[in-house]
Parts: structure tokens; C-alpha cells; sequence
DNA sequence: AAGTCATATGACTAAATAGTCACACCACCG
DNA sequence: CGGTGGTGTGACTATTTAGTCATATGACTT
């Protein structure tokens, strides 16, 4: 997960390597994505990339690991913690909220998060989540379990299925609306999108039956 | 869309080529799909492969259009048809239940279809809605609207939204099974995927709230 | 038998790209 | 000054794979 060289430079050269990665995966996803691009971006050569990582895998981990995750967790732990006795679907739209912000002010990390959990059956997801077991989009299990030991969520539901079930209704919503207007960009766009998972809440609230 | 020279091919080679190439998109997807692996496992030159189809795009529409297009609709047609009468939730119920055919009797075709409802951002994806406009993920417009005007759904939900929704409510229910139960294959699961539909349907009409 | 056409082969070319390596540069030390 | 070690370069190798082409086979015609 990226060597010692790596860390040894200078931050802003860190930081240019970074955003080069970033943006390559971002937009060609890992398997598209091209050490040689990176390396262009950056304006560094091959042969030194090779001394920072040890390869394409351990790069995309390094991103993963120590930008997305980090950076995600950031945004989201202030939702997560301190809200004991907030209602259940208060609690779900605080999360939105915060991930939605994060998606905002990082649309590039959340567009490789989106590829991740797009092809959870490439082998470098498969191994992603060898090391991190619980990351299995269970995010919303404990929220859940809650939510229904204290009265608020039918008692029928699958706790697993739904936590699945609201992470897909997530970025389902986040994309349609995307669709529908394809110029529009996360930043100006923030209010729209939370209209949108306001109405989102409403249907996995009460339903669509009149 | 594959050349003369590959409709005039005796039936059980065409079959041949047809079930290879199936085979092979189903498993590697587009991108990673090789004619070489098609060639081979028809039986082959790869070669006369060029004969038959212009390139590897041409064989992926000849799949999709000629293919699964035409076998899914087979499947779905009779709960398209004649159902005026039908409450929403039935009706629903009846599309999913036809289109579970299909997936349990052509997993390999539902794979494909899967891969590219999957990759909506894919440049062949892009290219076959331009030839087919209206497959834009409004599979349930029709019945959505008419199951407002008839009153058995809310009148404030957003049509191409809900039917977005649906579309992928139903291959999140499908995969979540799936990665519950690894060794489960279609044909030996249908009873508890339909278990599965069901518990979605509920919580899709009342929602989750108790 | 000779000619013609459709069908078929698989070696070959061209392009892309992961990863390596011989070499260059340069700061610092003795 | 000359040696040493860390930093860096980009040409090169090896592999994969889409698509082409010279060539062969064989059925059918004249």
C-alpha cells in the first residue's frame, strides 16, 4: 500500500500523483484506467511510479484505503455518532445528508466508490473486502436493527436486505436525477437532489399504495 | 447485425457460434470478452468469425437485438397483454414473475442483459439507446401511470422516478439472494426468490414504517 | 479436367499497456 | 574531487487481443 518513497515526497507532489489517480479512475474505472495516463497527468515518468507502488492494484487499495475511506468517514461520523435518540429516518436522511455532502465536494472519490460497489464481483473487490469484512453494504445494519427494537420499522423486515435495499435506493436517486439532467453538476445541483431524496424517503417509508 | 453469410450457416452451427458467444459475454462481460474465446469454444476459425459478424460490436447487438430482445419478450408478452383489469400490485407481480422466467430459464442472457443495465455509461450502451430510444429504463411507465389514474397509487410519485426504482429493486432482490446463498442456482431457487419478491413488493406498496 | 465461388484456416500485423532495466542526474560526504 | 546512494527517465520487453490476409479446400458448373 503505496512505499516508503511515496510518502518521503514533498506533499505537493504527493498531492499531484493523488489527484492524477484520482481523476484516471474516476473516469476509466480500474480495469480502463492506464498507469501511462496517471503517470502523464502527474507529470512524472513511468519507472518512478513503480517506485511509489508497487503496482495498478496497490494504487487503486492506497486510493481506496487512505483518500476515499478516510475522507468518507470524515463526512459521515459526526451523523453517526451522538444521534441515540433521533428518529429513524431523521437519522437516515442526517447520513444522506452527510454522504451526499461528501459527494459534492469529492464527486471523483464518489465516483470510484460507485464503481466499487458496481462490480462487487471483480476480483479486486473480492479482495477489498477479504480485508475489510464488514464493509459487505451492511452500513445501514445497526441503524436498522435499531429502528426496530424501538418500534419505528416494521418488525417483517430483513435487516441485511434492507440495508442493501437502502444503499441501492441511494445512488439509484443520486443517478436518475443525473439522467434527467445531464448538465447539471453535484454542487449546484444539492438542493434538487435532496427533493429528490425527500420524495426517495417518502417510498421507502409508506410506500407508493394510495 | 451479422451478415448474410451467418444466417445462411446450418441451424446447429449457428446454434454453436450463438451459444459460445452468449457464454462468453455472460461471463467476461463486453470489454473482456474475446473473439478468440468465442472462436474456440464454437469451434471455429477466427477467421471466418469476420465473416460472420463485421466486429465484436456487431456480435454484441446481434446478441442483444436478435437474441435476448426477442426471447424476453416472448416471456413477458402474455403479462403485458390483456391485463386492463388487474390491480397494479398483481399486475407487477405477474411482470416479475414472467421476467423471473426468463432469468431462471436463460440465466446466461439475464446475465448479459444484467451487465448492461449495469453499465449504462458504456459507450455501446450509449449507442444502442440511440437505436432504441424509449428502452431508456421506463419499462414501467405505462403501469405506473395508469395505476394512479385508477387510483391504487399516489398521485405525488414521480413516474420515470418509481419506474427507475422498480427496474432496480428488481435486480437488487435477485443479486442480495444470491449473495446470501452462494451455491443457489436460478432453477432449484424460484420459490424463495418469489419469497424474496414478496417481501420487496410490501415494503415497495406500505414501506417500511410500522 | 479446368474454372469459379463460397467457405474456411491460422499466421500475421498493429495497437495497447503492465511492468522492468540500463543508464543519467545530482546532492552530499570524506 | 571522486565516490555513493537516492531519485528519476523513457526505451524496452512481454503479453494480450482486434482485425486482416495469403492461402487452401471442396462443391458445383461447364
Amino acid at each position: 500500500m503505496a512505499k516508503e518513497t511515496f510518502y518521503n515526497l514533498p506533499e505537493e507532489k504527493r498531492k499531484r500523483i493523488e489527484a492524477a489517480a484520482i481523476t484516471e479512475l474516476a473516469n476509466a474505472g480500474y480495469d480502463k484506467a492506464t498507469i501511462d495516463h496517471v503517470a502523464q497527468q502527474a507529470g512524472i515518468s513511468k519507472g518512478i511510479f513503480y517506485q511509489y507502488f508497487k503496482n495498478k492494484k496497490d494504487l487503486m487499495f492506497y486510493i481506496i484505503f487512505e483518500v476515499l475511506m478516510q475522507k468518507k468517514l470524515a463526512y459521515l461520523s459526526p451523523a453517526l455518532k451522538n444521534n441515540e435518540n433521533l428518529d429513524f429516518f431523521t437519522h437516515l436522511r442526517e447520513l444522506f445528508v452527510a454522504g451526499l455532502q461528501f459527494a459534492v465536494e469529492n464527486p471523483e472519490l464518489d465516483q470510484i466508490g460507485t464503481w466499487f460497489m458496481r462490480n462487487t464481483s471483480h476480483p479486486i473487490f473480492v479482495e477489498l473486502l477479504s480485508r475489510v469484512p464488514d464493509m459487505a453494504a451492511n452500513t445501514y445494519g445497526a441503524l436498522i436493527q435499531k429502528g426496530i427494537e424501538q418500534g419505528q420499522l416494521r418488525t417483517d423486515i430483513d435487516v441485511s436486505y434492507t440495508s442493501n435495499l437502502i444503499t441501492t435506493l441511494l445512488s439509484t436517486t443520486i443517478e436518475h436525477y443525473f439522467k434527467q439532467n445531464p448538465i447539471a453538476t453535484y454542487r449546484d445541483s444539492k438542493d434538487e437532489i435532496l427533493a429528490a431524496f425527500n420524495q426517495m424517503l417518502k417510498i421507502l417509508k409508506d410506500g407508493i399504495a394510495k
